[in-house]
DNA sequence: CATTATTGCTGGTATATGCCACTATATGGT
DNA sequence: ACCATATAGTGGCATATACCAGCAATAATG
């Protein structure tokens, strides 16, 4: 047996999740989610929150479907999510006047200032990271888990 | 502009998010998320559950602490996931006998051979992702994220 | 040995996410 | 116009995950 096979097998005794992709991913999220979370907390924004609220600017006002399939979100755990930034005033969400099924989003003033606020925090803890892992590498790495998070990906998967 | 520099700055515009390694690394959870829970439905088992039972058993009979430490989850939160695996008797918790202080978790019977079944769906999800991914690029990718998850990275952060 | 600090866990609360059932609105075909 | 479908969101419920404030038991210290 290989020296790589020996150390694999051993690690599988150690870590038996050490070969599940999905488990090692979660792992990953938590840690890194951390990271951010802890970063941007003077902010008052979670991570997520910064995203969502990120995703709506770039956006424009995208309606609620638009906003949870560019996030690769269930529509509902969107709105969910949604839920404390509404109440929060720092998006509001308003019927479309074209289609009264739509809902847009759109940050409001005080949801635009977080979000330059907490720009500054997210730039500092990505460029941190950045400057411990490697910016190209982590460019590498993201660029790894877009493909993943790929619809193309997806179809590939269900159509075998 | 070298062309791949292009690319980037659109892709800015339509996903400003791109560039965030966290975003990113949640998007392909959910993503990947899904798969495996999807595949391990039959089975009655989260994707989570089944990776507690499976570090569970790995372990042997593992303190609260312990299996939180090893998935790199909180404590509370671990405590909390296990809610639903203890109320429908697949694991079980008992107080340690040398100190009083501590739980120790363990497979039922039940639990057991729930873990052995929900494995071979695992098997077939692990299998599949990688068929489609590529196994050594997978191994690769876990790799990576193995890094960012590690303690040793932790370090590297905090100690900047 | 009494006091203090530490460790391990529990429970409450809050957000993150997903599924499902349901409602409202549009749309297409007859 | 009318009905069948499809689309967009809402709300309820369940799990995932984290933080914090206890509580209990052990270890450390003088």
């Amino acid at each position: 047996m290989k020296r790589k096979e020996e150390a694999a097998a051993m690690a599988t005794v150690t870590d038996p999740l050490g070969a599940c992709n999905n488990a090692t991913l979660r792992k990953a999220a938590r840690r890194l989610g951390k990271l951010y979370d802890d970063a941007l907390a003077p902010s008052g924004l979670r991570a997520t929150q910064y995203v969502l609220l990120a995703q709506t600017a770039a956006l424009g006002t995208p309606t609620m479907a638009e906003l949870a399939r560019s996030l690769l979100m269930d529509l509902s755990a969107t709105r969910h999510s949604l839920g404390p930034l509404i109440r929060d005033r720092m998006v509001k969400v308003r019927v479309d006047a074209n289609d009264r099924r739509v809902k847009r989003v759109s940050l409001t003033a005080a949801g635009e200032a977080r979000f330059v606020e907490a720009g500054k925090l997210w730039r500092q803890v990505q460029d941190h990271f950045e400057r411990a892992f490697g910016a190209a590498r982590a460019a590498r790495l993201r660029e790894e888990l877009s493909v993943v998070a790929s619809d193309a990906f997806e179809d590939a998967l269900s159509s075998e």
